[in-house]
RNA sequence: GGUCGCGUAGCUCAGCUGGAUAGAGCAUCUGCCUUCUAAGCAGACGGUCACAGGUUCGAAUCCUGUCGCGAUCACCA
């Protein structure tokens, strides 16, 4: 039972013995810094129940839980505020009890349910850019959140691998490639594919200007250009199977996988099963069948298929087009009924989309709930907002996009730059200063973009890099690095001891965390607030899965760091002439940095050991 | 126009299941490297929490309305 149960039933005994009233619930804040205490009870939701003076109830309050609670050494009482000191006893002996485990913080898996989460799912027609960025980094971190809390998680990703728009790329290579390849251009497959989707732009443009100035209407033209037709028959073409047109569509795919596999690794995340929309897209008809049979969806005079749902306040959605093939929303019922097939304990879904779609979603979740399925109250949008420019929105095919590849090579530059200026690694090998500014350079910014509340939208300014001081990834690092070396000294000041004991004073290993702090030992308050942040670890990721938030980790982690160098400033480590002080200071900070570890790990950023 | 989201310091963001004097970082300014890594620490400056009402002992937080920004409302995906 955690100190917080403890003190709601002791507060609910007090005011039963002084008022005879039985109070429902005890409400608790984190005391303020400018007031003494640790625990805040606050008194002004019990008038409700207790009449009387909130000032003297919370004295008496306070009076009985010092007297009957251990870990109470003290309280004073602000206004309707009662703020409890907890010993530091309790703080001690609660560390000594998490010290040695390993992923503090981590629930191993307790239920037998999974939950799938989607993220990334490309258009194969162009590469990678910021927006896939964020959506990659969001997916990622929730879906190790979720992990870290306890649930089995698979991650995946439905491929855009068919449409127009890929044959629009197609259309334009075949036209003017000249037979170009990732190997005979040295381009990455995806960048050489998204060259002939813009170049398919340009021709469409010029088309439907042409025919606007030989007096054609624009909305016609733009239906009708040459170009455009061309692609919509060669879309006939590939759904018949025409030998020709799909070998170049298993050609040009294979080059951007292999593309996007690169920026996947660069980037370290990574999927249990991939789905694509070519294996996917004619999903969901039996579905619909049956449910038009089940009263769910009706039929019109066209034979066109539709949900109503004005009742739940939405519009009415057609499912099945009066030709019956699949629309979107046919597809993705049909792959969400799919993946519980291929996955029998996924009870629930997360979809990393865009806020763009939230109304594709809520309308999803419905038809899914409507058709009754019992996983379709356990599905979730991860909606988060765009990226944007300072010029407005990125376009591919106008070229104002920030490629992710680009990106991540210019953080990394910074990165470099930034460590070569501070010039402390001078004993470092070439490979293994390259490795650390990659860490770095990508650290700043998976940081920049999890720190921020998803539904939030993001505006990205190239011109102004991102900064690599204050609340960072890089200076979360840092604090890592800081640590790492402290416990390197502790390790040598031991082990020299070992060797020549008249001469040091280190008689025992700081870093054996089975050896016991003595709970008679006293704390700094700066320890003291270490362990208490420690102490909201499990607590946080906890709301962050429930929240589907990286946001609250990386925030959580800043607190920490924040609060680590303050410390370690204040307070001498290996310095302290009390071993038992310097050991209980040298394995606080180990397990600090083991939480930075393991806090940054569900970022999917990684810690390095020097910087 | 209907619906949804957002609006907090010059800038970027926390805080939002109601609680004390609204917090950080960047920028600007002041101190701190002979001592465990100064990508750091300590401090100063900076606020009509978009605006107006309402609920409450108490509102940045909940409700209503207004304004601003964005998204969405296809037999596109």
């Amino acid at each position: 039972m955690n100190i917080q149960d403890v003190l709601s039933e002791k507060v609910k005994e007090a005011i039963f013995t002084n008022f005879n009233v039985e109070l429902p619930n005890v409400e608790f804040q984190p005391t303020r810094k400018d007031f003494e205490g640790d625990i805040t009870i606050v008194v002004f939701p019990m008038l409700r129940f207790v009449k009387g003076n909130p000032e003297r109830i919370g004295n008496q309050i306070g009076d009985y839980l010092q007297q009957h609670v251990e870990e109470v050494s003290g309280y004073n009482v602000v206004k309707g505020f009662l703020n409890v000191v907890i010993s530091d006893a309790y703080y001690l002996r609660f560390f000594n009890t998490i010290k040695d485990i390993r992923n503090f913080g981590y629930k191993t898996n307790t239920s037998k349910e999974a939950i799938m989460v989607e993220y990334s799912s490309p258009n194969t027609n162009k590469p990678l850019h910021l927006g896939h960025i964020r959506n990659n980094l969001l997916g990622y971190s929730v879906a190790e959140i979720v992990k870290a809390s306890g649930k089995k998680v698979y991650k995946t990703q439905i491929i855009n691998d068919r449409g127009i728009h890929i044959c629009k790329s197609m259309l334009a290579w075949q036209k003017y490639g000249k037979g170009e390849t990732p190997q005979s251009t040295g381009l990455k497959g995806d960048k050489l594919v998204g060259k002939y989707y813009v170049a398919f732009d340009k021709t469409y443009k010029a088309e439907v200007t042409a025919m606007v100035a030989e007096g054609i209407a624009k909305e016609v033209a733009e239906k009708e250009a040459p170009i455009l037709m061309e692609a919509q028959d060669m879309l006939r073409k590939w759904e018949a199977g025409d030998d020709e047109v799909v070998a170049l569509w298993k050609k040009m795919n294979s080059w951007v996988y292999t593309g996007f596999e690169e920026t996947y690794k660069n980037l370290g995340v990574d999927f249990d099963q991939l789905y694509f929309e070519s294996n996917t897209y004619l999903l969901g008809k039996d579905v619909v069948a049956d449910g038009l049979k089940k009263g769910v969806f009706y039929k019109k005079e066209d034979g066109s298929v539709w949900i109503d749902l004005t009742d739940e306040g939405l519009d009415e959605k057609i499912v099945l087009r009066s030709d019956g093939t699949a629309v979107y929303m046919t597809q993705d019922i049909g792959t969400a009924i799919q993946r519980v097939k291929d996955y029998p304990d996924v009870m629930g879904m997360v979809y990393t989309v865009g806020n763009e779609q939230d109304y594709h979603f809520k309308v999803l979740f419905l038809i899914l709930k409507k058709l009754g399925f019992a996983w379709a109250d356990q599905l979730h949008h991860l909606s988060y907002g765009m990226v944007d420019l300072p010029s407005g929105k990125m376009k591919s095919r106008e070229g104002t996009v920030v490629d992710a590849d680009d990106l991540m090579d210019d953080m990394t530059q910074t990165a470099a730059k930034i460590a070569q200026e501070l010039g402390k690694l001078e004993d470092y090998s070439t490979e293994e200063k390259q490795e650390l500014y990659k860490i770095i350079g990508l650290g700043a910014l998976k940081y920049f973009i999890l720190k921020v509340d998803p539904k939030k939208r993001i505006l990205f300014n190239p011109e102004e890099s991102v900064d690599f001081q204050g609340n960072t990834g890089p200076f979360i690092q840092y604090t890592y690095a800081r640590i790492q070396s402290i416990l390197r000294k502790a390790e040598e000041l031991y082990l020299e001891g070992l060797e020549n004991p008249a001469v040091q004073d280190t008689k025992q290993d700081l870093l054996d965390v089975t050896n016991e702090v003595g709970i008679q030992l006293g704390l700094h308050p700066k320890e003291k607030e270490l362990i208490k942040q420690i102490q909201l670890f499990p607590e946080t990721i906890k709301l962050a899965a429930e929240n589907f938030s990286p946001a609250l980790i990386a925030n959580y982690t800043y607190d920490l760091v924040k609060e680590f160098n303050s410390f370690y400033q204040q307070v001498s480590i290996l310095g302290e002439t009390n071993d038992q002080k310097k050991m209980l200071r040298v394995q606080l900070s180990k397990k600090v940095g083991e939480v930075i570890q393991s806090a940054f790990l569900l970022l999917g950023i990684q810690v390095p050991e020097r910087m």
